[in-house]
DNA sequence: TCTGGGGTCCTAGGACCC
DNA sequence: TCTGGGGTCCTAGGACCC
């Protein structure tokens, strides 16, 4: 009989914004928010102070990469657009996202906790699991072990729940956030769990959210304690389990510490919505160049691939994809132009374009590793 | 003035094969 | 002639997550 589980939940508080703070001090306390498509960098002055941008002069596309506590008590969060986080918040100072500076500091937390307890999956560049079950020590003297950890390697505080399992250690971690540790057993699912909304079930989203409100079901309990036929018979025998399953805690997915890549993409939003014909040599100059983009990703990952796959978003956000699967794969950028190309041709096009992507999937690993079999390349992805 | 960019997983129909 | 059943691959779209 194995012990029970031990998974940990990490994630970096406000972490972009963070980032930024350490690199800024002076914006700390400051409503700061990050993101824009042409954002620039603040200057600074000949007496060496620093002139930051506000968001009021913001205009055009885009949308808020993140924001800091004090900018989303103004009501900015991630993901909205730029122009009505503008209207809420015209003051707060707007920085451009430096995803190089993220992923370093990204590689220093991740390097920390490994340190400490080596089997981590990766759920991108802020968070991780971390499975605890064979680290010895108690559960909250671990939890604060880790974040010190952290805080020494990077200076940025994250919050960490420590539960039998992912999902309730994902919903914990947030509990207390920032800075918070969480511990969070069974005997909590009743006074801790249940009273929550069931969007915070990972997995959860907007569209199984509305439908679960419209049956009248809002609450992790309200959920717990609907009728699994009810259920079944709006989202279909595999989905209505699953919410059974979650809605009473239970959840036995591992602690993957190691995964392929299964498809690579880029992908561009114009600044403004590009027409077919007119539009025609810029985009096909853009559209030659994130062939070669992916052409490149494939080969810094050591990959090739067989499908090649285009993905187009028109002036009213339709969004349409096509792909195609070669006899071979291949990491060839001229290849996968073509084979983009003939997606292309299978496209009706009503109206401008206001997204073009390119994307390869099937996946194989071409590394030289690969080839004698010594096993996984890496533990890690380390952003 | 709406709505980024990088992913994963699931569903569903049709092709094709045995 | 009135017509199987299963398996796998391919393609398109959509939900969801960070």
């Amino acid at each position: 009989m194995s012990p029970p589980r031990r998974i940990a939940h990490l994630d970096m508080d406000a972490f972009y914004a963070s980032v930024e703070l350490l690199r800024y001090p002076d914006l700390r306390g400051q409503p700061v928010v990050i993101g824009g498509r042409s954002t620039p960098a603040p200057r600074t002055l000949a007496d060496g102070r620093r002139e930051y941008g506000k968001l009021r002069q913001y205009a055009g596309r885009g949308v808020v990469t993140t924001s800091t506590y004090e900018a989303r008590a103004l009501g900015v969060f991630s993901a909205m657009g730029m122009m009505k986080a503008a209207q809420l918040a015209p003051d707060a100072i707007l920085l451009p996202a430096d995803f190089q500076a993220y992923r370093h500091y990204s590689r220093l937390f991740k390097q920390a906790v490994a340190a400490i307890a080596p089997r981590i999956e990766d759920r991108g560049i802020d968070e991780i699991y971390i499975d605890l079950t064979e680290v010895p020590g108690e559960a909250a003297q671990l939890g604060r072990q880790l974040k010190a950890a952290v805080h020494e390697a990077t200076g940025l505080s994250c919050s960490i729940a420590i539960s039998p399992n992912k999902l309730l250690s994902k919903i914990g971690s947030e509990l207390d956030k920032p800075d918070g540790l969480t511990i969070l057993t069974h005997d909590d699912l009743d006074g801790r769990i249940w009273p929550l909304p069931v969007s915070k079930i990972n997995g959860i989203g907007p569209k199984a959210n509305e439908k679960l409100a419209g049956l009248g079901i809002a609450t992790i309990a309200q959920l717990a304690s609907a009728d699994p036929a009810l259920l079944q018979a709006h989202f279909g025998l595999t989905y209505a389990r699953w919410l059974v399953e979650v809605a009473h805690g239970r959840d036995d997915r591992p602690v993957v510490t190691f995964s392929r890549p299964k498809s690579i993409s880029r992908e561009t939003t114009f600044d403004r919505d590009l027409h077919v014909v007119r539009d025609r040599a810029t985009l096909s100059d853009v559209f030659r160049r994130l062939c070669e983009q992916v052409a490149n990703d494939l080969m810094r990952k050591q990959c090739r691939g067989r499908t090649v796959g285009i993905k187009l978003r028109f002036d009213d956000f339709r969004t349409v994809t096509r792909d195609i699967t070669l006899p071979h794969d291949t990491a060839d950028p001229t290849e996968i132009h073509a084979a983009a190309r003939q997606c292309l041709r299978r496209v009706t096009f009503d109206g401008r374009l206001r997204l073009l992507g390119v994307r390869i999937s099937s996946l194989i690993d071409d590394s030289p590793a690969s080839l004698v079999g010594s096993g996984p390349a890496r533990q890690l992805t380390l952003y």
